[in-house]
DNA sequence: GGCATAATCCATATTACGTCA
DNA sequence: GCTGACGTAATATGGATTATG
């Protein structure tokens, strides 16, 4: 399915070529290949979900699109047809609309130049890569846009995989097809990704659209890569979260083992006072205006220290409209 | 307007690959 | 060279939201 990138939708490089082309696959004006590249994550999208439900809803997705050229060819891109012989993967619709496009004069051997990627590529690659991963060494490499594609760990040279990508090793590693490739992002592409999510944590569209033509990825990567920051992000914050909680619950058992060592001490000392010194006085007040009825708990000393005439009318005033505010709140 | 369906985006869990000690 | 740990790209899945008929 994957290989409509290999048309250039989600390859900058072809995207130059194409997008001053008057598109006759397609009717909008947003470019052949900005169009096609969104359609083909599209469908890369819908046959991610769905492929493995039903790829039936893959051809009616396709066929309801403005580009029935591409659904049918599309479905042996599939899991199941993974093992496919790369040999075996004809696209006719390639050679013919981009060979045949008259928008496409992109100088002497440019057409073939796409053809002769999309083949290397075909060979060289699972079809789901196509050309959004184009050779350094593919002959329209100086259509490159700001950030090369470095496979493996190319860049610094510790690792070169490419010969494994070739054709003749290829050929006969057809059962490594099913094998997921993985693209090691370069530390400019990280760079340039990590200051994007500082910026805003989620991409629209267009966002991810241009982000994706600027890092020479495909917009799947850049989604791909924006979920799981936030996913790292969420994880970090989780983890700082956790200790916070983990000072909190240490400092709390401290404070706990400090407040039972005080009861602890206070029930000593209670033991050690005189019966009528210890037990707090709960008294039943009623109030002589509103004969509410009220319990007031003070220390037997308190209320005894208290409990002069004058007092006992100023608090039985105090409590009388404590009740007349009550009575307002509650109505 | 309410409903069903499809499409899209995102979060989350998981897998698998690349790197390094 | 082998191996395990780790980081992370990629995949699978389901929920929420939105658009469409």
């Amino acid at each position: 399915m994957e290989l409509a990138l290999s048309l250039g939708g989600d390859t900058p490089k072809p995207i130059l070529f194409l997008e001053k082309s008057s598109s006759s696959s397609c009717s909008k004006d947003v470019g052949f290949c900005m169009d096609l590249g969104k359609f083909s994550e599209e469908l890369d999208e819908v046959g991610r979900r769905k492929r493995s439900r039903n790829h039936q809803e893959i051809i009616s997705k396709g066929s309801s699109t403005d580009h029935p050229s591409l659904q049918l060819d599309l479905l042996p891109f599939s899991p199941v047809s993974r093992n496919t012989s790369s040999s075996q993967l004809c696209f006719p619709w390639l050679s013919q609309n981009l060979a045949s496009e008259p928008g496409l004069t992109h100088g002497p051997g440019g057409g073939k130049a796409i053809l002769d990627m999309n083949r290397r590529q075909l060979v060289a690659e699972e079809a789901e890569e196509g050309a959004a991963l184009s050779s350094p060494n593919s002959e329209i490499s100086s259509f490159q846009m700001n950030f090369p594609i470095y496979r493996n760990g190319n860049l610094n040279g510790k690792r070169d995989h490419s010969e494994n990508y070739n054709s003749s090793s290829r050929a006969s590693d057809e059962e490594d097809a099913s094998a997921r490739k993985k693209l090691r992002l370069t530390k400019e592409q990280s760079a340039f990704l990590e200051e994007s999510f500082k910026e805003h944590n989620t991409l629209n569209p267009k966002q991810k659209l241009a982000l994706a033509k600027q890092l020479n990825l495909r917009p799947r990567q850049v989604e791909v890569w924006f979920q799981n920051r936030r996913a790292r992000t969420k994880l970090k914050q989780t983890e700082v979260d956790c200790e916070y909680l983990k000072k909190c619950c240490e400092t709390l058992t401290e404070e706990n083992k400090r407040m039972q060592k005080e009861l602890q001490e206070l029930r000593a000392l209670k033991s050690s006072q005189p019966f009528h010194m210890q037990l707090p006085a709960t008294t039943l007040t009623m109030c002589p205006s509103c004969e509410r009825v009220s319990t007031t708990t003070t220390s037997f000393a308190a209320t005894t220290a208290t409990a002069t005439p004058a007092a006992t009318a100023s608090n039985t005033a105090a409590l009388h409209n404590n009740h007349k505010l009550i009575s307002l709140m509650t109505k």
